[in-house]
DNA sequence: TATGAATGAGTCTTCATTCAT
DNA sequence: AATGAATGAAGACTCATTCAT
């Protein structure tokens, strides 16, 4: 994660980083207290302390909480988008494949509670702040919806895929991951995300051959 | 909203104070701003205005802005644990077609933004008070998956479903609706939660079938 | 300023509240909050409840909590006022067996906790309230001070009390009451005002004979 | 009140923020305010202006107000516990020179209001805070009676004393000075601890010898 | 007479944010 | 770059008091 120096082309937004290591660290902090209290219950002192600073010297790196909310959504959707975008080129050749080994990744990265940190603060904070939810939909979940349904339009294309509603089919991809990280980190229930594999074999069990018997 | 008309005899005038109706009103407007603002966020002060009240006036009802929200959770508690018991029965014979009605009758609540409102609150609000997340958990989603899974065991078991992992089952039936609900009342995506019969249809497609091409 | 005439031509029903109790009851009810909290901390609801009347009832009697006090302190005045006044007259003929019996009685009252009651209060609240402490001092504790020195003066004069500074005397005379009321009443201590003659007796060997060893 | 010069090399500047002075001045407003108005009717607000300092800025330096007062009330109790204890040892000798002595010193003290205000705001305080009177009645009189009364033990064994009964003497040489004080403070009458040599010679003419007429 | 309901004015306490060094 | 100190603005909660019946 080096600081990807400066990169004259993007303007430098507005919480730009002043030194080099203080910002992750700020905001590893406070994505760790909004997801712990949320958003309006995490107080700048305890993000501060748990970054080994003083309440102050946040403000020379962030210039308010809702910066620091910002850079924190913002800084996981690059990742996003461009994985998403590699991603529906790299499996077309085999699409049920691709999604299945897309699956088992996925799977594995869930049952880290960081990572759907972020996803979860939006939906906490979505209500008052009306832009970030604007701004997660389209460049986050959007663009991965995208990305998977053409993966899915390709494997129906090419016959891979039985002739299927391709939204349909991303819901019937994703939902079941959605629902099981729920469960998992909102509502600390028993998780099944610690054996990712086992868990997609068998989610892939009922996703590809359906719950009709077979003649 | 109209109060009920305690007695027909005397309608009452319009500013009798319908001290019945209050608790009832208070949590009506209790979930609306709870939902938009997020629990910290929103205001006594808000809630009491939106109810037609004064801020005071709400501590003669619900002692804390805490009792309101677990008050708020709980009335949504009992239909729920009602429903879940009432559907293992119900759907023993025919479980497949059970799923389907039922899919559908979900997928038609979950247009309603009140009737996810109080989840999504649940969501926003289980990392600062654990209890709230453990009864949610308990008393709410592990019934309602129970109670899925038993039908699809009973499916299983009466050679109407193929040979599945029921909890896979549960969530290829559930996730989709939750991810489709998330993108509607979340992110305030486009929805498909408003044709419940057709959204079902393709979702059934996929899910009872699967994406294998049939030979 | 109490409604006299019970009028006992009429039994009231058992029923009927006697209205003319009231501003008795509710006194004695404010007297006990306002001895147990203070007089800020005393809330009206609790007094109405010990009286057994709505809050809003008592202001049918007492225009203000404010009323309440000064009802208090004067209910107890006259009395006290009163009974100074015939001291006085009563024991010149011999002061000393006087202000024995004076003192075994008030220590037999001091053991009251109600009797102390209205004094403490007065305490508690002078600071905020000057009036009430000038009347208190002009009105109670004055006179009652007047009427003590009278008595010693009498008696030095008479011969049957050596000559002494009669202001110290009073103070001889009442300090340890009133240090014994408070650790019994504030400090609830183990009290000696149980057995008020042989406090008396004990504290009179002092007050007579003094100190010093005799010849 | 002038800042102690906690270094005299270099005068602190009057903008200087004295962050160890900050509990002290907090301390003696708070005495203040606690001793006009009651702890109830105190206002935090009027405390931190009588301080110099924002509302905020006090708990910055004591968590409530409870914590306000505690603080006092402790505050002055290791003095005063330690006095007693020395006492008791010191007077031995000359029991009844010592309590002469002692006598002059209370006596002028008590003439003090700030030395009053912390037994009169325990008095008007400790109806709802049951621990206060209790800590004050183990650590401070209790203290103080067990010291006196030793003193008074000692002269009596040694025929410095006549035989009487320790507690009643000890009542009547704390009692009247209690009464003066409450009288000149509480009830703001017109004071003799203003010349508290004169006062304590009165008081001991009677004290030691009575106010039987000696043969 | 009596009260359930309601409220305006206030109080303690918290916290994001700034300032002086 | 960093911080200890400070604060303004806000919010939950309370309570004496009033009102409509």
């Amino acid at each position: 994660m080096a600081p990807k120096s400066a990169s004259a082309r993007v303007p430098a937004p507005r919480w730009r980083r002043r030194a080099e290591a203080r910002p992750e660290e700020i905001l590893e902090a406070a994505l760790a207290e909004f997801t712990a209290k949320g958003f309006e219950a995490a107080r700048m002192e305890d993000i501060a302390k748990a970054a080994g600073l003083s309440k102050a010297a946040i403000y020379l790196y962030f210039p308010s909480k809702m910066a620091l909310l910002e850079a924190l959504i913002e800084a996981k959707v690059s990742p996003l988008a461009h994985q998403a975008a590699t991603l529906a080129a790299a499996g077309q050749a085999d699409p049920l494949t691709a999604l299945r080994m897309l699956s088992t990744a996925i799977a594995a990265l869930m049952a880290d509670p960081k990572v759907v940190a972020v996803p979860r603060l939006v939906i906490g904070v979505c209500g008052r702040f009306p832009e970030i939810a604007e701004y997660y939909r389209v460049q986050v979940v959007a663009k991965a919806r995208g990305a998977l349904e053409q993966l899915i339009e390709a494997g129906v294309a090419g016959g891979k895929i039985r002739k299927v509603d391709a939204a349909a089919a991303v819901r019937a991809f994703i939902g079941p991951l959605l629902f099981e990280a729920m469960w998992t980190h909102v509502l600390k229930g028993e998780t099944a995300l610690n054996d990712p594999r086992k868990l997609i074999e068998q989610q892939f069990d009922v996703l590809l051959n359906g719950l009709e018997p077979r003649a």
